[in-house]
DNA sequence: TGCGTTTCCGCACGACCGGTCGTACTGATA
DNA sequence: TATCAGTACGACCGGTCGTGCGGAAACGCA
């Protein structure tokens, strides 16, 4: 019992950070038994099916999302502090040394845009509660006075979803140096266009 | 010598629609020799290596991209017009319908970011190229006037690339069915910033 | 210490992968 | 008519894929 779920927790940690620099498909059996020192066969012994393991790997990068970006940050005291925090976390998310490969989710949602099925599910459901947790954050700043009253929270957090996707494309494909300072600005744009006026 | 390259021209038109719905790896010889009513020797001897098909497929892809995009956009007046030109065409190119798949490049851009090679290589190329001539577009504009003098055209690029993955992202992925609206927003508020000021 | 369960491995499977082989038909050139 | 490059074929290569099964070793409790 313990030790069967010690094994798979080092499993799903494994297979979260292959599949981050490999991708969902990428990801096979083979070099995550290598990766693990198991075989194939030992590993697939937790699992009905690959199917599962990426779901389950899936749930665990969210908890970890969560862990390292949404929990601290709303920590912060609402409104400002709170959304600069979330961009903060969310930008060293995609960059942690220590999890190579850029983030899960990216990858996943490129490859993921025309299939069907429980995992293409699951990431349609991660990303649509990662909006509507940046429209809730943008929305207590709205009701903390920081940010004006007729903003619409939802293309706040449109925008604020597409300076993520643009920084995590200049830093990971085009690897420009300058990605951060980009990704800075635009955020410092939208939060000032978002801010009530003086 | 005709019918060589007719055939040729059929087999990457055909990848490189298979491209955009299954990913450069994805794309495999079987299928697309199958959806050619090729045999997968057949449609090998066109090529050295899968590698080389699809290098071929992205330059044919760039062509495409520039045919659809890029040239149609530029004979528009500069300034304002063909900025909003370049924002049109390219919304259009990732969800033109008779390309179904979502565009190539988003897909290759997480399927390469961290590997290496001349496949990825290209794709930097092709993406840094995209960047410059959305600086070149708003560059012309500050020079006509309707852009502010001191606005930072690269930093209008990424911004404006950020725009299209993101409503990449909500309209292929989310299937949002407000995502060109959301897209459109952004997009006002981006001109709105650069243009000058009344 | 002994026993039953959990955990893992060895092995094999069918399907598919990218790629190579020898072969055969075609049409243009000589 | 003989030659030859271009084009496409089917069979097949070694490998890798996800998956299933039977048994051995390790574990946890009596």
């Amino acid at each position: 019992m313990t030790k069967g779920t010690e094994t798979r927790d080092r499993i799903l940690d494994t297979a979260f950070r292959l599949a981050a620099r490999e991708g969902l498909d990428g990801l096979s059996l083979a070099a995550l038994a290598g990766k693990l020192g198991l075989s194939k066969s030992g590993l697939f012994a937790h699992f009905d099916s690959k199917e599962e393991l990426q779901l389950e790997m899936l749930r665990v990068a969210s908890e970890r999302f969560v862990d390292k970006v949404m929990r601290p940050a709303f920590k912060h005291p609402r409104g400002l502090p709170r959304v600069r925090a979330l961009f903060e976390n969310w930008r060293r998310w995609a960059t942690d040394p220590s999890l190579p490969g850029g983030c899960v989710f990216v990858a996943a949602a490129a490859e993921l845009d025309d299939r069907d099925g429980p995992v293409r599910a699951y990431v349609v459901l991660q990303q649509r509660g990662l909006l509507q947790a940046i429209a809730r954050a943008a929305k207590l700043a709205v009701e903390v006075g920081h940010f004006r009253g007729d903003l619409d929270v939802e293309q706040f957090a449109f925008e604020f979803l597409a300076i993520y996707l643009a920084f995590h494309h200049a830093q990971r494909l085009l690897r420009d140096p300058r990605a951060e300072q980009r990704a800075r600005r635009a955020y410092m744009r939208l939060v000032d266009d978002a801010a009530v006026r003086h």
